[in-house]
DNA sequence: AGTCGACTTTGTCATGCGACAAAGTTGCGC
DNA sequence: GCGCAACTTTGTCGCATGACAAAGTCGACT
């Protein structure tokens, strides 16, 4: 293997890690798997990471980074409030169920998380940082239509962010087991928007 | 130790498992660790189940039968349907969130179904059977107050229980990372209740 | 009372893991 | 063209795991 600066080592060994583990599965991730997808040897991770868990945190940041992105991505669209939110969110969906493999990493790293301190931290910092970035498209797709959400925006986004990622979780796994939840699950999804969008609206649920 | 049927073993060792890996976490579920659990050599666990997958198996299949007799039992109230829904579902949420060990474990296991083959119809059918039950719980509810529900009662179990889990996932993540995420999510909750029962009383949610 | 099958224990195997030490190799800066 | 620091490789340690074999022990049934 040809020297490449530390520096280099470390985007491409994460890399890797990602895609070797989006295919097969964080248990998958041993250091020497890891090496080996990229071609060099074990005691590389090391040297690079020190340890493995903090390989792990840098895919989980990496991770982190992409999905913040797509989300952004998915925000332009024109038309009114409630088509833009509905052609955004739909996006957001195709996307994440067209990365699957990558979906199932994150939803494994939060399982993990659950039990690993050394994690925790990365992944309270994850769900903030989405939670955010949606309230403040939130707040800002309102303010371009003039409105004013009769909800705080933090409180819409953790709502819609948690129905989305049942709903993707729930996806996830049936199709593991062989389903296609396809059509149910778009269906829910329209559900979903249907109501953040009521929220912002302002239709005031009854009780 | 004393001679047991391995039919009085089987449901002793389900049970150590579950009290082990709800306090340590699934990675701590080692067929030894197991065993030393319940104070039994090591090898009683393959004796007794064959597998590892097996013993995990069984282990699945026991925590949704409890989770399912939670989600029944949480039925009962009187007054009004909204009223209802909500005592129905705050009730759900705090023996969700009050063993909270056992809730992580789910999701440990379902993060784990969406790479190991052999647990995958396992989950499958746990998520049929809470939707199913769910719906059914729903159904029954409306009928009792008159009410014809605008959207079929299975998406809007699917679309509710989504909400629920994604919330009760981003509660552990925050938690176990040493927030208190008890209000917000309790205020994310109701936003759920509302809706849920926005969308049985046929508020159409504009667009 | 004794037998035989059910259950338990002890011991061991092969595997895969994270981590590290030490030696080797490369190529940049002088 | 050389020296040195950065990087890579080889090799190995200790540990934990799932699985199993073989021998031992119990107790219900005859």
């Amino acid at each position: 293997m040809a020297h490449v600066p530390a520096a280099e080592r470390r985007p491409q060994l994460i890399q890797a890690a990602i895609d070797l583990m989006a295919r097969e599965g964080i248990a998958a991730g041993s250091t020497r798997a890891i090496a080996a997808e990229l071609g060099v040897a074990q005691a590389t991770v090391h040297y690079t990471f020190g340890t493995k868990k903090d390989l792990y945190r840098a895919v989980v940041e990496q991770l982190t980074a992409e999905f913040i992105g797509q989300v952004r991505a998915s925000a332009p669209a024109e038309g009114p409030f409630g088509e833009q939110v509905r052609t955004m969110v739909h996006a957001l969906w195709d996307s994440a169920v067209g990365e699957d493999g990558k979906c199932a990493l994150i939803t494994e790293f939060s399982a993990m998380a659950l039990r690993d301190p050394d994690l925790q931290e990365t992944m309270r910092a994850l769900q903030h940082e989405i939670e955010d970035t949606a309230a403040a498209l939130l707040t800002g797709l309102a303010a371009a239509h003039g409105l004013t959400l009769p909800v705080p925006a933090g409180e819409v986004a953790v709502y819609f962010l948690a129905g989305f990622n049942g709903l993707s979780d729930r996806y996830l796994v049936l199709k593991a087991a062989g389903e296609d939840p396809e059509p149910e699950s778009r269906r829910a999804l329209d559900l979903l928007v249907a109501t953040t969008v009521g929220l912002c609206l302002g239709a005031p649920a009854r009780s």
